[in-house]
RNA sequence: GGGCAGGUUCCAGAGCGGCCAAAUGGGGCGGACUGUAAAUCCGCUGUCUUUCGACUUCAGAGGUUCGAAUCCUCUCCUGCCCA
C-alpha cells in the first residue's frame, strides 16, 4: 500500500492534484507542512498535520516541518471570519521555540535515517526581504485576480467584515514559502488541511511560473464531530498536547469521550493502527457498542503516542478509580497513596484544616476554596443537582461539612458534573 | 472625498423613551434517560447576593429628560454605492 492509498482508507485524503501519487511512487520526496505559531503549545488540532508528516516519513520520504515565524506575524485569513490580532515578535517567538520543541518529539529527527524530518522557520528567509524586493519578484507573478478567486479570500470580500491587505498578501507569502523550499530544499510537496488548498495552489502556481518547476500538493479533510461541534474543545477550551496544560488524564478523557460516529472516523486519522485491527475494533463495537471498544482503543493508542505509556497507564487508572459502578465506596476504601496516585492531574485546593473541626456549609466550602467563583454559581449547580461530594450527590446548598467527611481525615473529593473533579486538601 | 446602511449580552439577531439584564435561536454548563455516547426532554446562562435586592452593561465621549440600548451632538469602527 502506498501512501496515497494509505491515507486514503484512513478517510485523510480530500484534494490531491495530479501525479502527486506518481511523483511519490517515482522517488523519495520532500514533502512540508506549515504550522502557526499562534499559542506556544500545538493542540490536538494540529495531531493531523503532524500524523501527516509521520505518515509520509513511515512511507520512505522525508517530512519537513515549517514553523510560521514569519507568516504568523500576518496571520491567515482562512477559515477566519474576521481580522485577527497580531502578534508581537516577543510572544511569537515564544511559541515557535514551543512548537518546535514538540514537534522534536513527534517526528524522528535521527541525522542517520535517510528519512529524517527536518524543522524549519519562515523567519529566516522572510527577515532578509525587503518589501520592493517581495513586489517585484513574487508579486508579479500572481494576478490579484487569481488571489481573490480564492475562497478563503472571497468569503471575506463577500462577508461583511472585509480583508485587509497584510491578511490578503498572506497567501503569497505561504506561497512563497513553498518556492524558497523547492529551490534551496528541493520540496516537491505540500500537505495541510483543506483550508489550505487555496494558500497551497499558490504555491505551486509560483513555482510553475517563477522556476518552471512542478510542485505537488494534498489535502487532508478538516476534522469534526458529528454533532456539528468544533473538534478538539472542551468546556475548558483547547485540549493541547503540552502536559502542563492539559493533563494527560483529560487528554485521555476527551478521546473516550468521543461519539461512536466520530470514534469510528477518529481511530483512523489518529492512530497508527493497520487496517484489519482497526476494521475488527469497528464489528466489535457495532456488535456491543456499550463496550465502547473504539474509544478506548483510540484513547490509549493517541495518549500513548502524546505522552507515552506511563502515563497513560496513570490515565487509565485515574479512570477506572473514579467512574467504576460503585466509586463512593472505592474512593472510601483506597489507601491515602493511591487516592493521591489515582487523582493525579486533577486540580487540587487547601483550605485550612480548622474550618472544617468548625464545620462549613458547602456554599462556602465550594466558594472560599476557589472551586466556584462565588457562592451563587456554587448554589445553582447544587440545586441544580449537579454536585457531588466524595461521590454522593448532596442537593442542599446549606449541607454542613465536617471532619467526618474528610478522606483520610484530610481530603475531600468535590465533582461537578460527570467529568469534572477538584480535590480538597485540608491544612 | 461624497452618499447610504450599520455597530446590542459568547455568536446570530429582536428591541427603538419607562413593563429591559434586554425577545428568539444557536452555543455553553447542569439534570433525567443511557454506555463518562447519539437523539430526546427539563433547568441555568451579566456580576454579587439565601428569596428580596444591589451593582455594571447595548462601539466611545458628551448632552436632553424625573427616566435612555432607545432622542440629540461629536468621535471611532464596519459594510455597500459613487468619486
Amino acid at each position: 500500500m502506498n501512501l496515497i492509498e494509505e491515507l486514503s482508507w484512513r478517510g485523510m485524503l480530500q484534494d490531491i492534484m495530479p501525479g502527486t501519487e506518481e511523483q511519490l511512487n517515482k522517488e523519495k520526496t520532500i514533502g512540508y507542512i506549515g504550522f502557526d505559531p499562534t499559542a506556544d503549545s500545538l493542540h490536538i488540532g494540529s495531531l493531523v498535520p503532524i500524523l501527516l508528516l509521520v505518515h509520509l516519513q513511515r512511507a520512505g520520504h522525508q517530512p519537513v516541518a515549517l514553523v510560521g515565524g514569519a507568516t504568523g506575524m500576518v496571520g491567515d485569513p482562512s477559515g477566519k471570519s474576521e481580522e485577527r490580532n497580531l502578534l508581537d515578535e516577543a510572544s511569537l517567538k515564544k511559541n515557535v521555540d514551543g512548537i518546535r520543541r514538540q514537534l522534536e518529539k513527534y517526528l524522528d529527527f535521527d541525522p542517520t535515517n535517510p528519512s529524517r524530518a527536518s524543522l524549519v522557520n519562515n523567519y529566516d528567509w522572510f527577515r532578509d526581504i525587503s518589501f520592493i524586493h517581495f513586489l517585484r519578484d513574487v508579486g508579479k507573478h500572481i494576478t490579484v485576480n487569481y488571489m481573490m478567486s480564492k475562497d478563503s479570500v472571497r468569503k471575506r470580500i463577500e462577508g461583511e467584515t472585509g480583508i485587509s491587505y497584510t491578511e490578503f498578501a498572506y497567501q503569497l507569502m505561504q506561497g512563497y514559502d513553498y518556492y524558497w523550499l523547492f529551490e534551496n530544499k528541493g520540496c516537491k510537496l505540500q500537505m495541510g488541511g483543506s483550508d489550505q488548498w487555496g494558500n497551497i495552489l499558490t504555491g505551486t502556481e509560483l513555482i510553475r511560473r517563477k522556476a518552471g518547476g512542478e510542485a505537488f500538493a494534498f489535502t487532508c479533510p478538516l476534522i469534526t464531530k458529528a454533532d456539528g461541534g468544533k473538534f478538539g474543545k472542551t468546556e475548558k477550551g483547547n485540549v493541547w498536547l503540552d502536559p502542563e496544560k492539559t493533563s494527560p488524564y483529560h487528554f485521555y478523557q476527551f478521546w473516550l469521550n468521543a461519539s461512536d460516529a466520530d470514534a469510528e472516523k477518529w481511530i483512523k486519522i489518529f492512530t497508527l493502527l493497520p487496517k484489519s485491527e482497526i476494521e475488527n475494533a469497528i464489528a466489535e463495537q457495532q456488535a456491543d457498542p456499550a463496550k465502547r471498544v473504539l474509544q478506548k482503543k483510540l484513547a490509549e493508542e493517541v495518549t500513548r503516542f502524546i505522552h507515552g505509556q506511563e502515563e497513560l497507564e496513570k490515565a487509565i487508572q485515574t479512570t477506572e478509580k473514579l467512574f467504576s459502578g460503585n466509586a463512593a465506596e472505592n474512593i472510601r476504601e483506597l489507601n491515602e497513596a493511591d487516592l493521591l496516585l489515582s487523582l493525579e492531574g486533577v486540580p487540587v485546593y487547601d483550605l485550612p484544616a480548622a474550618r472544617f473541626t468548625e464545620g462549613i456549609d458547602l456554599v462556602t466550602l465550594l466558594a472560599d476554596t476557589g472551586v466556584f467563583p462565588s457562592k451563587g454559581e456554587a448554589r445553582k449547580m447544587i440545586q441544580g443537582g449537579g454536585l457531588s461530594v466524595n461521590k454522593e450527590k448532596l442537593t442542599d446548598p446549606a449541607s454542613l461539612i465536617n471532619h467526618t467527611f474528610l478522606l483520610h481525615g484530610r481530603y475531600l473529593l468535590v465533582q461537578k458534573g460527570k467529568k469534572n473533579f477538584y480535590l480538597i486538601k485540608a491544612g
